[in-house]
DNA sequence: CATGAATGAGGATTCATTCAT
DNA sequence: TATGAATGAATCCTCATTCAT
């Protein structure tokens, strides 16, 4: 195993009491997202943030211990809201086989608009210790779909449903990134449920 | 997208043609594995695989032209290793299910080895405009599997191998990444093998 | 014709807003004249310079793109003083033949105060892409001049403007270069009025 | 003044005594002169000229000393060149007057061929302490000059040929680096010629 | 002699981070 | 609290030159 350096704190620094520390708080997040966004990850330099957020590179260092926690609160952000997504969609109403189809081409639709950015926030994320919030799932649902994968006849049924949800969104996003006759093939989406379904639906389902 | 800025070339330089070059060659290859599972992809730079490797820092740049050929070379010998582990599995005699799951056997037993290295090359390759290796599948494998997928009324046979491959490499490296707890669950390869079989196998199969 | 690649920008990259950066500014280039004096322009790297300046390296970078822009800066300061002088003389009363006699007599002494700079602004600046800003006199300076030359029936005044002035100087700084026995000869400056009088002067002047 | 390192030898180190000897020095004279002309002389490295002349690069150095001998060697060709058809002309029949336009005839449209190789030889050569040997002129030639300058009333007639020789050389040389319409200019050899007899041009002559 | 290999030394440039006001 | 300025520490990479065979 890799024995890594200790890592610097990655919270934010204090949380912005007036208003204009707010305002400088979100401009220094979206700069950062702008860099991702145009030039990658390796140009999300502190002063890079700075200088595209108008703002003085020691005000930064005032709202972030260091680089990395600016990043961090970028993809905190950006999980908590695949989430809400995710959660909106399995609170509905339909059966559980419908939920599986929205979340899917809800999880492709995210995709396909910034397609870089996820593939940043995925694959940077780990490096910095970030147990991936992306698949990380909200107790209660997971609770919920364990009760719909018991009659599976599985001893670990938290097992199959992290199985389910890595492998579609890796496809998803491996597509994206590296397939994109993949990710515009129309079957696409059926396919991924093809796969979840196959695989978790109870046996009489 | 993102509009990333043109590559060096990433190509070895200029092959060793006596023992001594080739020696050195791999020093600096050995050199660079070991920073990356010690150390991480972060702390891989050219003077201190050369130091390490007890080479001069030019001896470096006369075989390699920049420090990203240095670490795409390594990812290919991995990947040829991949591909000749699984190439071997799939010339056997066994059916194709036993091979599915002997091709999952193999791949969790190759990640248990190095988990860490394996991490560095799924997650750092596709920055360097790496192809993923790991699943470019050679063409005679592909063809063979396409031909088992026929039964399965199925209008694009490859997008779904892609899936299957994608969807078990993405999560046996992510279970070691992430989830040890996944990865060392008794029930993990035969999940794995149900995932692909449930959506691979003909339906009179 | 050469092809040479794309030029890097050679102007300063921040002015210095507050006291203590314009000091530094100036150390950095003090530090670069004192370098090219002593040790040529081989010797002007930006470690030395910013060593010699008591300066961090990276404040260097801070003003300067790189090290091209601080030599840059320094061959405009010296254009700029040169034709400053140049223009008092030439804005005197007297008549154009004694505004020759005294442009010459002034070129002469600025060389033989730093003949090694002169030399090393001279050769190198063109490199650059500098137009050689030494020969380019301000408008109001030439149309005068071609005032004065109308008289001598020519098709492009402007072009034997420019032979005599590019003649007087390459001969100056030959001479402080590579012939100090003409340089210091009391008939040098007399016989480079000449050449440029009989060379410019109207017929019946 | 400059006080420069000490300088190295810059004679070639040893006369190539067998044929294929002389075919190694000349093809990396012509590796070097190539180089310089298609990327200018800081792309002039001893690893480059030995690549592009196919020579081993220990062999360069078993025939040139260092890199500055190879440009030095270059240098006295273009030099000895120069002369020889400088000479050719003066040993001419025809009068001095027609020799000067001869001249000047003749270095224009040497430059006309390489100015970029011209613009090398002339600005590096004096770094290289090589007293510019393009003004340097034989004996004989420089005698039968000044016989001819005497009547001018003088008391250096050296000095004004050399003053003549370097505008005249000065200005071809800029023209072409720096202000090709001048180059161009059909007046252009005129001028020079009208700058040249003008000063020498003996009082009756 | 020729060649593949090696190398010491240095040079340009960047970056995360902290100070002084 | 905000800002201009400063900086230590790296990093990548090149080059002239010399060995060992």
């Amino acid at each position: 195993m890799a024995a890594r350096p200790r890592r610097p704190p990655l919270k934010p620094r204090k949380s912005p009491a007036q208003e204009r520390s707010r305002a400088t708080v979100e401009a220094i997040l979206q700069a950062a997202t702008y860099i991702l966004r145009r030039r990658g990850y390796a140009a999300l330099t502190t002063n890079a943030i700075a200088e595209r957020a108008g703002v003085n590179i020691a005000s930064l260092y005032q709202y972030f211990p260091n680089k990395e926690a600016v990043f961090v609160e970028l993809c905190r952000r950006h999980a908590e809201e695949s989430r809400r997504r995710a959660n909106e969609i399995l609170e509905g109403e339909w059966d559980e086989e419908a939920k599986v189809e929205q979340v899917i081409a809800a999880t492709i639709a995210a995709h396909s608009v910034e397609p870089e950015l996820h593939r940043i926030f995925t694959t940077e994320a780990p490096r910095l210790g970030m147990k991936s919030p992306e698949t990380d799932a909200d107790a209660a649902r997971v609770e919920q779909s364990e009760r719909w994968v018991k009659g599976t006849n599985r001893a670990n049924a938290r097992l199959a449903l992290w199985i389910a949800e890595t492998a579609v969104h890796a496809c998803i996003h491996a597509a994206f990134a590296e397939h994109p006759e993949h990710a515009e093939d129309p079957a696409f989406a059926k396919e991924l449920s093809r796969l979840v379904l196959g695989f978790l639906r109870p046996a009489g389902g």
